[in-house]
DNA sequence: TTTTTGTATCGTTAATTAGCGATATATCTA
DNA sequence: TAGATATATCGCTAATTAACGATACAAAAA
């Protein structure tokens, strides 16, 4: 066995998840969104889709939808229970993609 | 004098970057322009528009297409060079980028 | 049960993106 | 000077994205 390279080029999968991942953060409210989401599964809060809205200057189907464009990037995880929907981030997806950069 | 906490604010300037070099990012074809620039780099072996067009299998109006926008976010600049155009690697900015990530 | 609340989706408009052939232009070579 | 080469840009089509009002629907509250 011998250590990865520093440059190793990158398998496919590592360039699909690098592409859908920094796509969902291409949208400056995008990267907001998710740091908000972010933020308060650090403080234990629950986040759902009224609290960004009214965080942030948005429509509430404007907020909806980027909200799916994070949850379809595999960054955030949308959990339904009852009325709302909460969000999460997916640390696992944010741990591949971190590495992934650090391979760069 | 502090040290930085982990979960600081970004700065407008930040995600206004981390927006747009993600979005250069965010599509699979660019990812692998910008490596192949950085191992050529490495290599110190100039690279030009038609060098990348010979590596991948696209025109060379949507290879052409794709630098500009790698260009245009600042992860690559462009040298004209008599006939041909030069693309590096802009460090300045690939760090900047890495180190916004590394506060997520 | 009616009303309110939270969220997803529809439908629309405007803008942007992806891919590429064709072409313009500049530089090099024969 | 006449071709060949390198690259940027135009123009086109198809697809996707952004923003949002309107609406549908489920769950909660009155």
């Amino acid at each position: 066995m011998r250590l990865r390279k520093q440059n190793d080029a990158l398998a496919e999968t590592e360039i699909e998840l690098m592409a859908k991942v920094s796509d969902a953060l291409a949208h400056p409210a995008r990267i907001r969104i998710f740091r908000f989401i972010m933020k308060c599964n650090k403080e234990r809060t629950l986040v759902c889709n009224k609290d960004i809205v009214l965080e942030f200057d948005y429509a509430q189907a404007t907020i909806s939808q980027h909200l799916k464009t994070l949850v379809s990037s595999g960054l955030v995880d949308a959990q339904k229970k009852e009325k709302y929907t909460y969000y999460f981030v997916n640390i696992g997806v944010l741990m591949n993609y971190l590495d992934i950069t650090k391979k760069f």
